[in-house]
DNA sequence: TAAGATTGAATTCTCAATCTTA
DNA sequence: TAAGATTGAGAATTCAATCTTA
């Protein structure tokens, strides 16, 4: 039989139905408990991390999208939601009149420096615990390279 | 110094964001591509699949819904929307007058037969094509380990 | 009373159009 | 005209309440 590229083979389809099963169960389960320890939502947290992971907390409203991979209506409207409840606040940029900052508030930083900890626990226990150091590393190579290729894809040369 | 069990380590975190990372840029390239070539989103192209697998490509919807780790809200909201765009139906269900089935129709085993081939090119031209055999075995393991992890940790003994 | 499934209202996300400054 | 960002309308998703049969 000459393979059959209409469909994935058996051993890629396992992975590929593993990797999908394996995401939506881990995200559905982490955000309930991050909605049962805290005030923030999946989404929240990932925006929060991202703001704190950098110098001031303070980014490019460009900047944060491409990180997070979202698109720019949907980082808007969550911007505005989370500054309504006092998360995070927007600042003009005065290099660039068109741009705009984000910054984590207090009452922001005190949030997820609040549910960190036990959401750390969380990813911990569902995942790191039962993955060895090299199965930990195989999937930071994988990542790497899908990644690489979607990079390279994206601009086509 | 001491591990620092409220973080993740480097490599632990280097896993679990190209992880994340991955999953949302390769949804949202992969939907994308699938909304280009047909009419049918990701979530219409996961539920035709889970119908498809099985024998007369019927199944209950609680089943379905298990199998697609969907709230089941959302995937009656889902099934009303593909019924209306004539890719499933509804049936009754004779055994049991609580339940119901769902059936693809041949509209909708055509939509899926016509998107397929080139959806699973994509899959494979960004993700298969630059993994090798044991990073894929590797995966597939990851996903069964971790699956089961959170098999065993919802029926606490 | 509990299980299988649907419904409606509120929230979140996407798509296209718009606004402002470079 | 293009880039950075926001807005509003429509689509999808969640949460809680409901309906019907076991």
């Amino acid at each position: 039989m000459t393979p059959d590229t209409s469909w994935l083979s058996a051993r890629e389809q396992r992975a590929w139905r593993g990797f999908l099963h394996m995401h939506a169960e881990l995200t559905a389960r982490l955000g309930r408990h991050l909605q049962a320890i805290s005030e923030l939502s999946l989404a929240d947290f990932e925006v929060l991390v991202a703001l704190t992971d950098v110098p001031e907390a303070r980014r490019r409203v460009l900047e944060l999208g491409r990180d997070l991979q979202w698109e720019k209506s949907r980082l808007s409207h969550h911007l505005t939601r989370m500054e309504k409840r006092g998360l995070v606040a927007r600042e003009e940029c005065p290099s660039d009149g068109r741009g705009a900052f984000v910054v984590v508030t207090d009452a922001g930083r005190a949030a997820i420096d609040a549910a960190a900890p036990a959401h750390v626990t969380e990813v911990r226990r569902l995942v790191f615990d039962v993955l060895d150091a090299p199965a930990v590393d195989a999937l930071g190579d994988m990542a790497e390279r899908v990644l690489a290729r979607l990079d390279e894809d994206e601009c086509p040369g």
